[in-house]
DNA sequence: GTGAAAGCGCTAACAG
DNA sequence: CTGTTAGCGCTTTCAC
């Protein structure tokens, strides 16, 4: 039955149309009676409410956007996006909003998609999962008044709710791991410098090897993109300093890192260990298996959404920031099942 | 400058509404100076029209939806979903459309969406990924009224416009290259069968077969989910009975099924030569390649946009089918880089 | 507990 | 070319 409208339901049932809408919206102060019998007809016409007039009257759209950002090639081969979109998704299902999905991979995109977020009677909310610098859409958007949540620990945090992981601290001790099990030659495969996670991961490797007394030595330092194929490239110019160990910024890193170093006729975690970040299912199980930092990220996206709820609902006066926990993961690539 | 009304806008450029609405929408008969005059007031205002204002007064909301069906664990690991999303991502941001993304993985989900998706004055159209035999939403999505394009053959075609690839012929002729390898026992790890992209592409295997006089052996065929896991399994069901070569329904399954053939002691191709199906980007590149069939998963996105966006504009009165073209490509897995 | 009435902000005839 | 006038379908005071 479409184009029914809440006034022909009223009709039908012998009530008002402000009587419907009560009935509808599950509003108290309607007799049993009369909330049967609407209830009856909505049924047998299987009427649905016309979203836009709602949300023109309401002022509540039910919407939330996600906006990720420029990452081209990581989107497909990196399972973290998935798998944060899904936690999301599901998380809007639940709470029953819906999710507008906006994937800005060019300048242009950004362009265009901007207007459309910033626009009003559409989103109530907005959750962007970035933490690159320079990010103009992040900038423009936080000046909109649309509440936000990023996901990722954003450049600058004053008056802005996020939610990340704790990412020093975790490869703070991923590294003291390594530490511990005898490896001095501790290099790291570091993620984008101009990224938050690539700065933290790389702060948190730092911090080890002080706590440690390690000598910093910039030849076991390289920086990747979080593809597989940077990461092979990053551990090619890694191999002639001779690590003996990897922390690598992502699984994925650590995973193009492993194959360079077997081509390299070296052996994992014989001749090079490993540690990676991430722990999500990848398509293929690594080998041999990877030590690794695992990060909650399905539940990061739910915890998201849920923010951003309380945001929209309760207002956005106070920010946020919420750091979810990680944990450490020992398996194969580190050597620790050995030498134990 | 929030909450600004286009009547504000009108006021402030000493027009009427209408005027100031026709040089928003670029409406024509609109003088130059009076349509610089609101432009400017638009610009130094930055005023954006309420988005459930014109989809109520218009009758268009601009926005389409996705609906990504059941697929669990193969939603992170099959490159498929993402790089699908991505092209329609992009498809709808060039035609100014906004995407809303509804992921089913249960069936408390489905039940959920459904009422959301069938709402009017939500969503302009529809696209469903799927061909699952008994989609319990396509049925009710296909009896609303609202323009739908399913990717991938859906089981009942009639009246339903749909997007995909000839999966039987570009199977065919995989398989008939498997032939003229000179393979005899050439099995297969076929996809579910409830599934029309498992039973198009079990059919174009067995037509090579019949096609070549090849006996059809119960043993050399295994059923599997699009998942390397399960690919894993299949392979073991399948080694006892010594195929020389599997046609794999995707390039995940002929992934696990590979590692399975590693594991029990025998070489690709040498021992077993593997013909894949999608050559998506993986995360990692499969030792040895796979020789695949790819198809254009992107495109097929941006042109099943296309098409909704043809049939919400023009009318749903005749059913489009569309068929795009696969790509056959040879690559180590399947032998014939040697042989020759 | 129920109804009347006033919008929400915009588009689109229609008249001039 | 421009303004006037009706709505689009719903929510939400405010009376009763």
């Amino acid at each position: 039955m479409p184009g029914l409208t809440l006034e022909d339901i009223a009709k039908k049932a012998g009530v008002s149309r402000s009587t419907a809408s009560r009935v509808v919206n599950n509003h108290p102060n309607v007799s049993d009676d009369v909330r049967h019998r609407v209830q009856q007809v909505i049924q047998e016409t299987s009427y649905q409410p016309h979203a836009a007039a709602r949300t023109l009257a309401s002022q509540r759209s039910w919407t939330i956007g996600l906006i990720l950002p420029r990452t081209v090639s990581a989107l497909f081969t990196d399972p973290y996006y998935p798998r944060l979109t899904q936690g999301i998704a599901s998380a809007c299902n639940q709470k029953n909003y819906t999710l507008s999905l906006f994937l800005v991979s060019t300048r242009e995109d950004e362009e265009k998609i901007f207007p459309r977020v910033a626009r009003k009677g559409f989103l109530d909310g907005l959750l962007v999962q970035s933490g690159q610098i320079g990010d103009h859409l992040i900038d423009g958007v936080t000046k909109s008044d649309i509440p936000l949540v990023i996901i990722g620990r954003p450049f600058h945090t004053k008056g802005i709710s996020y939610i990340d992981v704790d990412n020093i601290n975790a490869t703070l001790e991923a590294v003291n791991h390594l530490v511990s099990l005898g490896y001095q030659r501790i290099g790291t495969i570091a993620g984008p410098s101009n990224s938050t996670v690539g700065i933290d991961r790389l702060k948190g490797y730092l911090r080890s090897l002080k706590d440690n007394d390690l000598p910093v030595d910039e030849t076991l330092m390289v920086e990747s993109e979080f593809t597989e194929q940077d990461g092979y490239q990053a551990m090619q110019k890694l191999i002639p300093a001779k690590p003996q160990a990897i922390f690598a910024a992502s699984d994925i890193i650590a995973l193009g890192a492993m194959r360079a170093v077997k081509e390299a006729g070296l052996k994992v975690p014989d001749d090079v260990a490993f540690v990676g970040f991430d722990d999500q299912p990848l398509p293929t199980k690594p080998d041999p298996e990877l030590t690794t930092i695992r990060q909650p990220v399905y539940r990061l996206g739910g915890r998201a959404v849920e923010t951003l709820i309380e945001l929209i609902e309760n207002g956005t006066d106070a920010a946020r920031s919420i750091i979810m926990e990680t944990q450490f993961i020992v398996r194969q690539s580190c050597g620790a099942k050995k030498k134990r």
